[in-house]
DNA sequence: TCGTTTGGCACAATCGATTGTGTAAAGTAA
DNA sequence: TTACTTTACACAATCGATTGTGCCAAACGA
């Protein structure tokens, strides 16, 4: 800039005012610094101008690992999202361990970033590092893996719409007994979808058998273990929704292992779609769980509070509506089949309701 | 700093040496002044710091994006080991597209980091805007999409032993005649692989058929179509080595549909493994691509370059020895499995020879 | 022509930490 | 006691950009 200043003649108030496009300095000045700044390829300096600001264009992110399928896409959500804004994105990961993610967040304070998006820890119990960033009126949005309450900003999944649909799915496809390979109870997501799931069948007016619910660590071996089990029943289920997945490709397999049709002897559906889903023959219906908008959204609600900067903002949750994949392991009247087809409708965002902040 | 100085009626000077371990500061003031800083939880403004030292504590990535399975597992190993050294990451997605691939360097020497990691773009042909990096003296290390030439710093992995490997592994397995489904041979890693499976043949004096390799875009479908034609040739192959696990997934599938066995009547080998290489059935051998210690490695020599500070620093190419992963797909004498299994000489780097040399 | 407005720019302080140089006090040797 | 070294700290400049305030001159109205 001081070279800028001197080769016009200037001070660097005026090229640095030239530059942000202040309103005292004139078109033709302006126009002249602009060239010059071009000519020689001025960079301006990113840290002098948050230090002095007290602002930088830095966002952090807090994930528990950079793997999976999950993680990597909110966080390319996020990371597209915040350079269509100017941000830019630096990203610390906890291991799923509450000591590592408080050093993240004191290294983000340290690093002056404008706001901090965070997917808990396994292991974080205790919140009060976030008091921390609060105090400090550095704006934080949750995702995903949230804080629960409503004094929070968060972004999360319907877990239980997601649950909800893909059991309705398979009641339209013509099932009458589905059975539900569940997840842990105690994780929030796959109580979530159980209850969908029941949800769905007591509107179709179908029975709640809890002996058609099979509880598992939702991995690929337990579900073929616990689809064993529901075929050996006398009244052997037509349907089933997995939570997860591994979930659907263990039933699966334990389906077409014992000499029955997928889908025409059981139909079955998953969630999250996993990469593998599209590759199974038959491919899985399942339930995708807009990773990439949730990064998204997540860093719309950041960048709101940002621009709020401290003024009174009512803290918000959100719910994206999970979409329904179907795919052939569910279909048996062939006519409705949207391979990935995504409908316009599902691509806003559904403000919290009383239902959808109790997930949080 | 300011309060700190100001409470313990000493200069600022003093504070920031002490906090810094200088040693012109005695041991009985830096306790005091570790104390204070610790009871007023001082985090030190790191902005403030690297601008005037010039020098920041966060090093640039710039990939086409991340998503898959490879890029988020190189950049989760980048973060670790960056972590570990003290640095934070600031990531850039280019989107394949050489224009954002210069604006992140732009944002990313502005933003000050010490150092830059980068994968290229797809259409990245021209390479000048590195040449800015240079010029500036940063650090810069580019890893599996390299820029070719020996005097760049990179890191890749050895994808010619991959496929020397894989294909060595079906001959031990007493396969005879083996097919190669082949990738674009305008991609180098494709035709690096395709040069190792060539290497296994001719150490094995089997001969090198080429109406045995059948050249695709490594989809699903494609490879799908290859295996068919390749099984309907007179004398059919006993082993494939596919050059990506999309084609060995389509071999595998379209071998059992005709009746066929994995891998008895043939046996299958993949690269890359991908995530459902381990969920089919049977299981996929395969060529794991070392994702995490690839960033590790790359940021291990982009550390040195560092601490080289500008000091004339010979550029290094660094292969990374690729690791076979025996399962179900083509074991036939159920003697040696190893699953996962890493023996520790694979954890070393090979530095470059004339071969890995060839690779960059 | 005089007074007033306003457009266009410079001065200088500032953000928070770092560092070369200066200096007083304490310690050491002769 | 004198001369000299070492220890321990302060002063003040500095990194590069931003911004409140102040000033000059041209333009304007009457």
């Amino acid at each position: 800039m001081a070279d800028l200043a001197r080769e016009l003649g200037v001070s660097m108030t005026t090229i640095s005012r030239a530059l942000s496009d202040h309103y005292s300095i004139g078109p033709a000045m302006k126009q002249k610094v602009l060239k010059l700044a071009k000519k020689y390829n001025y960079q301006p300096n990113r840290l002098a101008s948050a230090l002095r600001k007290g602002k930088s264009q830095l966002l952090g992110i807090v994930v528990p690992y950079i793997e999976g399928r999950f993680f990597p896409s909110v966080v390319h959500g996020i990371e597209s999202a915040a350079s269509k804004a100017g941000y830019n994105v630096i990203i610390c990961q906890s291991n799923e361990d509450v000591a590592q993610e408080r050093r993240n967040l004191d290294i983000l304070l340290s690093a002056q970033v404008a706001g901090v998006l965070v997917s808990l820890s396994r292991t974080t119990r205790d919140f009060r590092h976030f008091e921390k960033l609060r105090s400090r009126g550095l704006p934080l949005v949750f995702f995903d893996r949230i804080v629960e309450g409503d004094n929070v900003n968060a972004v999360v999944l319907d877990d239980q719409e997601g649950g909800y649909v893909a059991t309705r799915h398979l009641i339209e496809q013509g099932c009458r007994r589905i059975a539900h390979i569940a997840g842990p109870q105690h994780l929030n997501i796959y109580k979530n979808r159980r209850q969908g799931y029941l949800d769905a069948l007591r509107e179709a007016g179908l029975p709640e058998d809890e002996s058609l619910i099979v509880y598992t660590d939702m991995v690929q071996s337990q579900a073929v273990d616990a689809m064993r089990e529901l075929l050996a029943a006398p009244n052997r289920p037509d349907g089933v929704f997995a939570a997860g997945d591994y979930g659907a490709l263990g039933a699966q397999q334990e389906v077409q292992r014992q000499g029955l049709r997928v889908p025409q002897d059981v139909a079955i559906a998953g969630f999250s779609n996993e990469t593998f889903t599209v590759v199974t023959e038959p491919s899985l219906t399942t339930i995708d769980q807009r990773c990439e908008e949730m990064g998204q959204a997540a860093v719309r609600l950041l960048l709101e509070l940002i621009e709020a900067d401290g003024r009174p903002f009512a803290p918000r949750q959100v719910a994206l509506r999970p979409e329904l994949l179907v795919r052939n392991s569910s279909v048996r009247n062939s006519s409705v089949r949207n391979s990935a087809v995504r409908h316009p409708e599902q691509e806003r965002l559904v403000e919290v309701t009383a239902k959808a902040r109790k997930l949080a």
